[in-house]
DNA sequence: GCCGTTTTCGGCCCGACTGTTTTCAGTCG
């Protein structure tokens, strides 16, 4: 018998998103069964929020792991992944205008007005469609066909000359930038006295590490005076709704801005409503509806009448189930542990009584070590471990590097001889190199207390070289932490391929740690990869990978990431109190003391 | 097409805004 060769086509989620929202789009044109249109979009928006590579839960016979992909949809991916098509789909979109697909990416064209302007225009062509749709419309042609008219026309050319304008240079915010922002506006709409609160919620609530766009939530008893007054604000390029609920702007730094008003006494549904995730509201939902219960952001229906909530809290109570911190309403099975009342209690940043990865002037940190030691105190910490890129061995040679680390062990006794406030423990950000070694011999990392290894250089590197090369680091007998494992910089170089399966397997075997570090444009390792290592009993230690005293106060972003990871104090290893710390993490640290 | 604490059949979240309409479809969140 013939075995026909495999195949394997790898594609990245947003390919797949696109194939699947073709596919819909086709569904769309042909009428096909609204519900199973919803559960197409379902998937798609579920591939769309996971960072988990669709191909990688594929691989591992995972894709169940996706909400919304059911038997049918995974036979699909399937087959998308090894032979490159769907024949399904191909079937079809057969005999729809090829050129209508691309149109559909355009602000406020969806699939019937895509079909519409490519039929009309003959557009067969994926790669010209929307050049020949720009070209129609800038002779009137567009105005002329039924359903369309001047204003259309006219938000059509517009919102292909701002994708234009705006492709690949609109990134998301950091949460940072997301805050930053978010508080002029609150502040600028507090200042009014009909602006009883206002709060800024969807993913900036639920402390996501990327912020789209902001939504903002305001209680009033003169919703026409608070839109009007937001619509003043000074930021506002461009107003692109406008309602008597709810507006929206684009401010001149090109942020999308949504603003709902609410009566204070129904605020609470509205604050539920609006923090999302759309994931949770639509599992939310349908939880209320067995119950025969019909939930909006206006409050809750009992056959038809509205039972209006001031506050959230009294909103989830209402539906029998404790309040779901934001960090967590992701659609899993929050709501069912809500209902058992068996929520896990989220790791806080008051738990957190050290900080381990710390850099002083000793490398490209700004502040000295003794200045980074108080800083620690003032945070309330029992512990600091400074952990200073290694100097390098290649440049001065072994005896040199001893001697820096002789001197530095000294500072340190010194600092835990003269006070008791704060025990300091001496690491170095040790460095993997390219091939899975560390930058620093067995010889020299002896001397140190603990060591964060690294990837600092060469992040192209394949799946498979890349794998090993942190199985390299995480075999490693002297190596405590995996820093930044993923070596993503958000907005400007991509987490590195790794098989995150094999990596987690292994530091379970080798009871490494794995660090979340806080930087914001960091945020690594990334939320959900923490969810998924921390179901197999994997522990962490968040760290504010500080280069200066007031850095330290970055940890709130990496317990963000924890939270969002459902971690619970029990998994961070840096919650443990002086005494419990140094003995656990000695486990993972193979050495005979601190 | 998905999914299960009344269900493996029969349901499937809810509402705002816009443009082009004479009452609503399309799009979005």
């Amino acid at each position: 018998m013939e075995l026909k060769p495999k195949t394997e086509v790898k594609l990245a989620n947003k390919e797949v998103a696109v194939i699947l929202k073709e596919a819909l789009a086709a569904m769309e044109i042909k009428g096909a069964n609204v519900f199973k249109i919803r559960a197409y979009q379902n998937a798609i928006s579920a591939i769309e929020s996971i960072t988990n590579s669709v191909y990688d839960l594929w691989q591992n016979n995972k894709l169940d792991q996706i909400s919304g992909m059911g038997a049918s949809l995974q036979a699909h991916i399937n087959e998308l992944f090894t032979t490159g098509r769907v024949r399904e789909f191909e079937a079809l979109k057969k005999d729809l205008p090829a050129g209508m697909f691309p149109l559909i990416g355009i602000k406020g064209v969806g699939a019937k007005t895509a079909f519409k302007l490519a039929a009309a225009f003959r557009l067969t062509k994926p790669e010209t469609a929307i050049d020949e749709v720009r070209k129609a419309g800038s002779e009137g042609k567009i105005q002329k066909l039924p359903g369309f008219a001047q204003k259309k026309e006219a938000d059509i050319l517009k919102a292909i000359d701002q994708a234009k304008m705006t492709k690949n240079e609109m990134p998301r915010l950091l949460i940072t930038q997301a805050e930053e922002i978010a508080e002029r506006i609150l502040t600028y709409l507090k200042q009014k006295p009909f602006v009883l609160n206002a709060m800024a919620l969807g993913s900036l609530r639920r402390r996501s590490s990327t912020v789209g766009d902001l939504d903002i939530a305001v209680a009033t008893t003169s919703p026409e005076e608070a839109i009007q007054h937001f619509l003043s604000f000074p930021e506002v390029g461009e107003i692109t709704g406008e309602g008597d609920k709810k507006s929206s702007v684009r401010l001149k730094s090109g942020t999308q801005v949504d603003i709902r008003v609410s009566d204070p006494g129904s605020f609470g549904s509205m604050v539920q409503y609006f923090t999302g995730s759309k994931q949770h509201n639509v599992l939310l939902r349908t939880y209320a509806l067995d119950k025969g219960l019909s939930l909006s952001e206006y409050g809750i229906k009992v056959r038809g009448k509205l039972a209006a909530f001031s506050d959230e809290v009294g909103f989830y109570d209402k539906l029998g189930l404790s309040h779901i911190p934001p960090e967590i309403r992701q659609g899993k099975d929050e709501i069912e542990l809500a209902l058992s009342h068996k929520l896990p209690a989220l790791v806080e940043l008051s738990d957190m009584k050290g900080d381990l990865h710390v850099h002083t002037n000793h490398s490209d940190g700004v502040n000295t070590f003794e200045e980074m030691v108080l800083a620690g105190i003032e945070h309330g910490y029992e512990y600091l471990g400074i952990s200073d890129h290694s100097p390098s061995l290649q440049s001065r040679g072994k005896y040199e590097v001893l001697g820096i680390i002789e001197g530095f062990r000294n500072r340190v006794e010194q600092i835990n001889a003269s006070q008791d406030q704060i025990r300091v423990y001496f690491g170095y950000e040790v460095n993997i190199l390219a091939n899975g070694e560390l930058s620093l011999s067995d010889e020299v990392l002896e001397k140190l207390d603990y060591v964060v290894a690294s990837i600092h250089t060469s992040f192209d590197q394949t799946r498979e070289v890349a794998t090993q090369r942190l199985l390299g680091a995480v075999r490693h007998p002297l190596v405590s932490v995996i820093g930044h494992p993923s070596g993503r910089l958000i907005n400007e170089r991509e987490p590195m391929d790794i098989d995150w399966d094999r990596f987690f397997a292994a530091a379970e075997e080798h009871n490494k740690i794995i660090e979340i570090n806080s930087q914001p444009n960091r945020l690594d390792l990334p939320d959900d990869l923490v969810y998924t290592a921390a179901k197999r009993g994997i522990k962490f230690l968040v760290s504010s990978d500080a280069h200066s005293t007031e850095s330290l106060n970055l940890m709130q972003y990496g317990i963000d990431v924890a939270r969002r990871g459902w971690l619970t104090k029990s998994s961070v290893v840096n919650t443990l109190p002086k005494s419990e710390f140094t003995q656990a993490f000695m486990r993972y640290n193979n050495r005979s003391q601190f």
